[in-house]
DNA sequence: ACTTACTCTACGGCTACCCGTAGGGTTTTG
DNA sequence: CAAAACCCTACGGGTAGCCGTAGAGTAAGT
């Protein structure tokens, strides 16, 4: 089992819970940090007398955070420490849904777990923790599927010409018919709605406002 | 009148109708450049050796430039020019229409004239030149109500609550019942309606959609 | 060649959006 | 005080988006 573990969570709730579950697993050192900043610093500091941590648990999104902070989330923490020591186990706690955002995730950052915080979170953060120990990877179940790849979801530049067209304030006709002038192959309307539901559920949008809306800020468009 | 104009337009076509309108005007030195960087260089060592330019005609978007470029665009160079010769005239030459944008130019680049690129782009800027040399300013007819004040339109907070729910997913209605539950003044689904087609008009959007997309280029959501 | 599976397309009912109109309320003007 | 102007609200008809369904076309497997 794990001897020393790291925690990286700015709300006070559930990093209570967290350290709750690891009592449980009888882990003997806990830490634990606020903010991402600290968070490394306590990571390096362990590796320089030689004591360091095996395993970090890390959210993702800290708000509220003083603007001096280098380290703005947990993504980029993971990454900062993994650099130092590859075979650190890590950890994502989030409560991020999205498909493709998830995905990105565990792919870019090689991580060990990631649990969604769900009603069953501390259930699944557990379960996680045992199971990485013996060098398996863990999800929670609800989040499985998009890493199936029969399920996962490429984002083609189909799907690309079709965000920047309604960008642009085309209606959904009027983009099957860009298509057709265009001689790309799907190009009906009932193609166009059928593909934007798609896109719509894996960036979970309910309307095409709101769809662009995030795929800007993804930076697709 | 105008004794050394520099012309920054990065099209042939329209650099070369400038030129000849100015040639029109019997203005002596007419010096053009296709770059933004360039055209600063130039300016710079016109008063480098005391023979200043007095009027810059510039276009607003240089498309296609090398990325090595320090300044990218119509307002930077702008503004950089006037930093270096605060008595220096400067005309706007721009397909740019949306009243959101022409007033913000106008204003923060103190200009001395908005020349819209119409079908009467020569006409308008003929006419701009004549009126600026005895300190007059010029805006083209066709965008002259974007400045009038009872006219003009002020993005408020009011709108930006409707732009950022808008790109939350929700619709007008919902919008509505937000507002009226956070005790905001106008809320009925009607005034949403209202206030949203007046910034879709403001924006040049054809819809919602488009809106959203727009306003969070512009970095108001 | 037939079946199966998958994709693209077409259609219809439902909802949200869009736009004009009109009524009620408050403020401004004469 | 009354008239006018203005703003908010309510309503209704037309249009685009949404969703399920069903049919046509193509590709792969038996």
């Amino acid at each position: 089992m794990f001897q020393k573990v790291l925690i990286a969570e700015d709300a006070d709730l559930a990093s209570s819970g967290v350290r709750k579950a690891l009592e449980e697993l009888e882990i003997p050192k806990i830490e634990y940090s606020q903010y991402c900043d600290e968070a490394f610093i306590k990571f390096k500091n362990a590796i320089r007398i030689e004591e360091p941590f095996d395993l970090l648990i890390s959210d993702l999104s800290f708000v509220g955070n003083p603007n001096t902070q280098r380290l703005h989330s947990g993504d980029e923490l993971v990454k900062e420490v993994k650099s130092l020591d590859p075979t650190l186990k890590t950890i994502l706690f989030s409560i991020e849904d999205r498909p493709f955002k998830v995905k990105q995730l565990c792919n870019d950052l090689a991580l060990n777990g990631y649990v969604w915080k769900s009603n069953d979170a501390l259930k699944d953060l557990k379960k996680a923790i045992s199971l990485i120990k013996d060098d398996n990877f863990f999800i929670s179940p609800q989040l499985a599927h998009v890493l199936r790849s029969k399920e996962s979801f490429e984002i083609t530049s189909f799907d690309i010409f079709l965000l920047q067209h309604l960008a642009e304030g085309l209606e959904q006709k009027e983009i099957s018919e860009e298509l057709k002038k265009k001689g790309i192959k799907p190009s009906s309307t009932s193609s166009v709605e059928k593909r934007l539901k798609l896109l719509k559920e894996n960036f979970n949008a309910s309307n095409p406002t709101q769809l662009v809306a995030i795929t800007k800020d993804f930076g697709l468009i």
